[in-house]
DNA sequence: CTTTTGCTTGACACTGTGTCAATTGACATT
DNA sequence: AATGTCAATTGACACAGTGTCAAGCAAAAG
């Protein structure tokens, strides 16, 4: 409970972060993290109880790390609603490379570990607040196209946005980063902004 | 060779199907599959030599047995551009949730199992082609969106169609299928189609 | 100088895949 | 009726990866 326990389960945190993100998700085994952290695989049951509440930690770790709260601010201080569509897909996609890893790993687990599955679900519950939020301004400022009620909107955003459509777009098509954010923010336009012609 | 050993195989690869389509692809067991096809788990081995190649003769017994070929033909014959995209986002919209528990077993073997990830890749690439087909029908119309090149439209369109979105919908925002096929045609046209006003 | 704490060591259980050798039972050949 | 072939069975085992447990050790804390 001292601060040895602590640094030593950081050391774990932050060698399971190291690997997920060397090896986008893939093939990251207890031992390894173990290895890396300086300790022996038994031992990381003494601060995890299963590999997915390690894999779930590291997922607020990395929050941590990487400030995800503060990337959301420009989007909340956006004026117009299309300033703040533009600015969360910006937020967000940006986001998304950062926690590809731990995200394919988490995904991963889904189908099997009912835990890992909650996790997962609760940060893309998170993630849809910031599409709702963003679809609310858009339609406070009558600028949301009569095609699609908001939750709709939300839906579709929710759905474009999301990590498996990240992936095909960047590595199945070979998308630049650049191309994933300029397109995103054009098809967002182009389907949720009504036309003002 | 004789016409008991194609019995088997085929009474294994129903097997396979049925339990892959009643679970939605999640925890089907080689033991499962054995007891099912009402031979035992060793046995499976004298037809599939592993649990991916197995899986990869399932989806095309699937084709086989759906037909998925002649569900595409109404989108080959269709005149207009608009027409082959509208027929082509149907045809494999309503296609998707015939094969959604071969397809989630098979993606979910795709990050371990390399056979397994081509076989796939393979599938999407067929798929991609339809997609492709159909931007190219609307560019000769020249009713293709300047926003987008060929290329670029027949990325998104794929992408848009893709399982992981079809499930999101549908099973993660609760869409029904109706929903899902008539929201993705509008979105298609909103992206895609030039504005004819 | 004893207790507590954090970790190690080595062993083991469990699940699921894949392999192998020996055997059985049915059917066909001659 | 004897022989061979072939599909499938039986039972055993290897391997990887997760998770558990008991005993021990070394350093910090009291």
């Amino acid at each position: 409970m001292s601060r040895e326990n602590l640094n030593t389960r950081s050391r774990i945190l932050k060698a399971a972060l190291d690997l997920l993100e060397a090896s986008q998700g893939k093939g990251v085994r207890m031992t390894d993290i173990a290895k890396r952290a300086g300790i022996t695989r038994q031992a990381l049951y003494l601060h995890f109880s299963t590999r997915g509440e390690l894999l779930i930690e590291v997922t607020y770790y990395l929050d941590e790390i990487k400030g995800s709260e503060e990337r959301l601010l420009p989007s909340r201080t956006a004026q117009t609603g299309i300033e703040r569509l533009d600015a969360y897909i910006d937020a967000w996609g940006t986001y998304i490379p950062e926690i590809y890893g731990v995200a394919k790993a988490l995904l991963a687990m889904r189908d099997t570990d009912e835990a890992a599955a909650q996790a997962w679900d609760d940060r893309m519950q998170d993630m849809r607040e910031g599409c709702q939020a963003a679809i609310s301004a858009l339609n406070r400022d009558k600028m949301l196209s009569s095609d699609h009620s908001p939750d709709q909107a939300t839906d579709i955003l929710w759905t474009m946005l999301s990590v498996r459509n990240w992936e095909q777009l960047t590595i199945g098509c070979n998308w630049s980063q650049e191309k994933y954010i300029a397109t995103l923010k054009s098809l967002a336009r182009c389907i949720f902004v009504v036309d003002a012609t």
